[in-house]
DNA sequence: TGCAAAATAGCACGGTCGTTCTATTTTAAA
DNA sequence: TTTAAAATAGAACGACCGTGCTATTTTGCA
């Protein structure tokens, strides 16, 4: 039974020779990427996804063998994602300075646009921040790649005389994070207009307060052209 | 049946004018603060509930005539909780600088202790930004009534000359609001050593940022007595 | 002390959940 | 085209959920 619905699907046959297989699992993580970015991991049901999906509970199922491993799978679709439009895109920009500011741009573009959407690193982190397990691992190593990543943009603009040397990265770090955290509560659960620009304000103070003044006293900062931060 | 195990509570009885069905549901209230604090207001349960306070099922439904309502009644008991050690005990120092001092050592004692309890302003935040209804109002209430308590001290210290009078207060409070965010994200979820001193040190810097220049040039800042941001 | 009212217990309901087992269909290589 | 393997469906399970209904117990005032 139930045999008319795959027709169409089944046509269209491995088309980057991964089996059929890994395709429609390739499909279930999307649809619950999409999900969980709205109601959370923990909110992932396997039963909803089948009915999204218009598979069978069993069929979802078997893809993953728990739903353990189907948090697990979200995550690390997440995690790509993340990757593929903050990270890399800003390696184009020069070491430094430059690169810290695309990072924080895109970083920051990616949180607006999930003001609607949500994002699972802040609400992962409120979930199992007191769950031990393979999915708490998985959301903390996925954040720590990227706050490490971070941080190695910063120490490269002091190492290029653009940041004070003397300035603790991880402080740096700290304060950067929580505007974009602020953003995310401000914006997303407050609604509170105009988070963006503060948001970008509260960048634009942190690489003027921690400017080499030794170097270049009372220069503006360098590397403006971005568009986001170039608002007010 | 199961006679025997409320006859202890009900030998001490009505300590306060309230009738015996408030005093418990005030104990019903607090254990699922508790309960909350760590696994969230979703996470809440009357089962559970009613296994740790001893009582059936039913007879805790009761108290609320539904689940909702027993959400709303924890987040009106957080709330009560947190005016009581954050809010007012501020109000001992004097207008302006010193109480937004005060009231920021507070907030991040607060934090500081949630590491490990949670804190539902936060967690709710996350649990409920994408889910209308009476409990995200009265989490958001509760927050809004917060930051405006926060806001109003930041203006008074604008109107006493000790911080810049031409700052944007929302300015100011956004980026305070973000360095608490970031205390109990790199704090509870990522374990992060030294997270408190970073958000003293944050706020340090704001104060420094935005205190009025023309009329105390290079002054170090008014009010650093409290023992918390005396810290480093 | 008696008695209405309040508080609590007990039980059952329909629903959803993750998971298991078995049967059936579909895929892809021979 | 045959055939073993892979993918999916279907049904059932035990557990927990919030809630409603009805009894029973406990409370606190007259």
């Amino acid at each position: 039974m139930a045999k008319s619905l795959q027709a169409k699907a089944s046509e269209a046959v491995s088309s980057k020779g991964q089996l059929k297989g890994e395709k429609t699992k390739g499909v279930i993580v999307d649809a619950a990427l999409g999900l969980a970015t709205q109601i959370g991991l923990e909110g992932l049901s396997i039963g909803v996804l089948a009915e999204v999906t218009g598979m069978s509970k069993s069929g979802v199922f078997a893809h993953f063998g728990s739903r353990e491993e189907l948090q697990i799978s979200v995550v690390r679709e997440y995690h790509a994602r993340f990757e593929a439009e903050v990270f890399f895109p800003a390696l184009d920009a020069r070491r430094g300075l430059p690169r810290l500011q695309a990072l924080f741009d895109n970083w920051m573009k990616r949180t607006s646009v999930e003001i609607d959407s949500g994002c699972i690193y802040i609400s992962g982190a409120v979930e199992f921040d007191d769950r031990p397990g393979p999915v708490r691992d998985a959301i903390a190593s996925s954040v720590r790649t990227w706050l490490t990543a971070m941080d190695r943009a910063v120490r490269q603009a002091q190492e290029l005389g653009q940041l004070d040397e003397h300035a603790d990265p991880s402080q740096i770090l700290f304060e950067i994070h929580g505007l974009i955290l602020a953003l995310h509560y401000e914006a997303r659960f407050l609604k509170s207009p105009g988070s963006i620009e503060r948001a970008v304000k509260g960048f634009n103070s942190i690489l003027e307060r921690y400017s080499d003044e030794t170097l270049e006293p009372n220069r503006p900062i360098a590397g403006k052209k971005s568009a986001l931060s170039a608002i007010k």
